[in-house]
RNA sequence: GCCGACAUAGCACAAUUGGUAGUGCAACUGAUUUGUAAUCAGUAGGUUUCAAGUUCAAGUCUUGAUGUCGGCACCA
């Protein structure tokens, strides 16, 4: 005699098991009409499943985010469904959700192209008119291996065989097409309205890359049309910020075949890049670092010592040059350990802050490269500190305070803060890497950060904290990172020493950190957050000045000079073409500020102001508009600048 | 690296069943001296990514290489 809670308070009593459907049912036709599923005592359950026992019941529909949610699980099996009946001899493997959409994998010899998409899409939104209901029955071990293996499902059965402990399987029949999963789904698929199949790509079973390359199907699905439309609308304006879109329009890099992922900066990617890298020193000096310079390529028995010729040794460029053995570092901290040991330290000077601007090249697999956001050669932002086991937790705090002021200033305020522990492959006894992780994760903890664990994700040497941003359509990559390192410093490694207040030798703890990460990745990212449209201290051209005609040149010039002096970057624009020509030029350009000259400002000795975004400003003086840009470079990226 | 797609002038794109490689913008030259998102006219620009092959004939078909794009795996 179960008594069902709803959520208004109420209560609804039944004399026997009762569905979550029949409770709909009870309390109103339409909102049977409208039920997805139902949240039971907190957890998700079919409209179909019975209710025994007293419970509370929010009733799920399309306005629920988890409402769209099964929708879109649901049309994962779908897409199965009218998979079958064009291919007969498809395999179907695992089709899970996923943000705004799902996808299946799939195995057949046949490739599915572009235009095949099409086709089975439409043979979806055929069947899902048809509002078919959805059955669920709950098979046995036996009864579901049965089931599979009268329909070649041979990856499903794989999948059964991997839950060993599992005696009932919840299988869902779509007319003919049948899938197991432990739901919930769609009551009928009368709730599937807005979808679209986008891609097709390849993608390991299972993710592991020794086995076979299954086809997998992406597709978006939304609880209406116009949702689904605003979507594809958001996407296509999403891709017009694709930094290497803009990295050819605003002439600020290029990339080539004679050096894959390895980046030619133009004259202002360069000043841009430059621009990163000048505030990133400022804040060195501000918080006691010391910068340095190292070698570029290193010889083979550093490698080995460091542990990097027998983990990554496929990732190094190498180079052999008079009998010798040299590598390209791919990272900095071998140098850096060099540098800490010019001299015998005391723990009276840590911690040592050694920071570089570190060149560093890395050959990453051809298919992984991206733009700038993975290339094969980039800068760090990097620094070691070395110090003690006490000293850890305030140094580590330390970073983390500079990574959100640092992104701050940029105009970043979404970051997802990742913890990666120990990998299968590392050095390191797992009593060191017990103390690095607590003592990592204690401090996130203390800082009340919000993070994510990735298991098995750190690096070789040490766990990490992984800052993360996302890029125009919202793949995620990682650019700040703070590593704790007990293993390098250890003298069967690259021996770092400090003497101690007992004047015996110790190894100091080594932290690894960079700030934006890679140079490159950030100046990326940057140019995708901005869509080019960068805050004045960053803009590469901040002021253009434009004459009238020609005989205001002369006035433009010494305005521009007088401006440059004043440390603007400005430049002057004397073509021969009329000022609605170069405003339009400019403004395409994203220039923040057209400083326009004609008879009447020559007279007064002033500009005419416009800004980016079309506003004409008025007459400036020399002084005033120092002022004005003054104001605007200090602001940084912290405000979206005033003029948007 | 793996799966699939793609590669034509500086950029964005055309080119019928295999049959003379074009258009727009940019560039260059000249005229025009211009008041807030495109002044007019002219000129030049190509071993169609590279290397082989089929063919009377290849941008187009075949094979290989390289690179790029979308994913997967990887990301010290």
């Amino acid at each position: 005699m179960p008594i069902i809670t709803l959520p208004d308070g109420s209560t609804k009593q039944f004399d026997e098991a009762v569905s979550v459907m029949q409770v709909a049912e009870s309390i109103g036709a339409g909102l049977a009409k409208a039920t997805v599923a139902g949240r039971v005592n907190g957890q998700l359950k079919d409209a179909c499943d019975l209710i025994t026992e007293d419970a509370t019941l929010e009733i799920v529909t399309m306005k629920d985010e988890d409402g769209v949610h099964i929708m879109r699980h649901s049309c994962a099996h779908l897409l199965g469904h009218a998979l079958k009946q064009l291919y007969p001899d498809v395999k179907m493997a695992i089709g899970p959700v996923i943000d705004n959409g799902f996808y299946y994998d799939i195995d057949m010899d046949y490739k599915i192209t572009p235009a095949d998409l099409k086709k089975i899409e439409q043979r979806m939104q055929q069947l899902a008119k048809t509002k078919y209901a959805v059955v669920k029955k709950m098979l046995s071990r036996e009864e579901a291996i049965a089931t599979f293996e009268d329909r070649g499902e041979d990856y499903k059965l794989e999948l059964i065989r991997d839950l060993p402990n599992e005696t009932e399987f919840g299988f869902y029949y779509h007319q003919e097409y049948v899938d197991m999963c432990v739901g919930p789904h769609l009551p009928n698929m009368g709730f599937v309205k807005a979808l679209k199949l986008t891609h097709v790509a390849g993608a390991y079973w299972r993710g592991n890359s020794d086995n076979k390359m299954l086809q997998r199907i992406y597709g978006v699905a939304f609880q209406d049309k116009q949702s689904l439309k605003d979507y594809l609308h958001m996407m296509e304006e999403a891709e017009k910020r694709d930094h290497r879109k803009l990295g050819k329009t605003l002439d600020l890099f290029h990339l080539e075949d004679i050096a894959p992922g390895m980046a030619f900066w133009h004259p202002k990617g360069t000043t841009l890049y430059r621009t990163v890298e000048d505030y990133m020193r400022g804040q060195l000096i501000e918080n006691d670092y010391e910068e340095i310079r190292t070698p570029l390529i290193m010889d083979r028995s550093l490698w080995e010592k460091s542990g990097h010729w027998d983990k990554f040794q496929d990732n190094m460029f190498t180079t052999e040059t008079d009998n010798r053995d040299y590598a390209v570092k791919p990272m900095n901290c071998p140098g850096h350990i060099q540098v800490f040991n010019r001299h015998l330290n005391s723990y009276r000077d840590l911690p040592i802050r050694i920071a570089e601007f570190g060149t560093v090249h890395r050959n990453e697999a051809s298919g992984t490269l991206h733009g700038l956001m993975r290339v094969r050669s980039f800068t760090q932002d990097d620094a070691h500190i070395f110090c003690t086991e006490e000293q850890i937790q305030q140094e580590v705090q330390a970073c983390i305070d500079l990574v959100y002021q640092t992104y701050a200033d940029f105009g970043f305020d979404n970051i997802a803060v990742k913890f990666s522990t120990r990998p299968e492959q590392r050095v390191g006894a797992d009593a060191v890497w017990d103390l690095a992780e607590q003592a990592l994760e204690s401090t996130l903890k203390e800082a009340g950060l919000d993070y994510k664990l990735q298991p098995g994700e750190g690096a070789f040497y040490g766990p990490k904290i992984e800052f993360q941003l996302k890029d125009c359509i919202g793949r995620v990559w990682q650019c700040g990172t703070i590593q704790l390192d007990f293993s390098m410093t250890q003298a069967e490694r690259l021996n770092a020493v400090y003497v101690g207040a007992d004047n015996e030798k110790h190894h100091p703890v080594m932290i690894h950190r960079a700030i934006l990460g890679s140079l490159e990745r950030f100046v990326g990212i940057l140019i995708e957050h901005y869509e080019g449209r960068f805050p004045t201290w960053l803009a590469p051209v901040q002021c253009v000045v434009a004459p009238i005609a020609e005989v205001h040149s002369e006035y433009v010039v010494e305005m521009t000079k007088k401006l440059k002096k004043h440390g603007f970057r400005v430049e002057s624009d004397l073509r021969n073409e009329k000022v609605g020509f170069k405003i339009r030029e400019h403004t395409m350009q994203r220039v923040p500020y057209i400083l326009v000259v004609g008879d009447q400002e020559m007279e007064n000795g002033t500009v005419n102001v416009r800004a980016r975004n079309g506003e004409n400003l008025g007459s400036y003086d020399l002084e005033q508009l120092v002022d004005l840009l003054n104001n605007d470079i200090s602001n940084l990226g912290r405000v979206v600048a005033t003029q948007e």
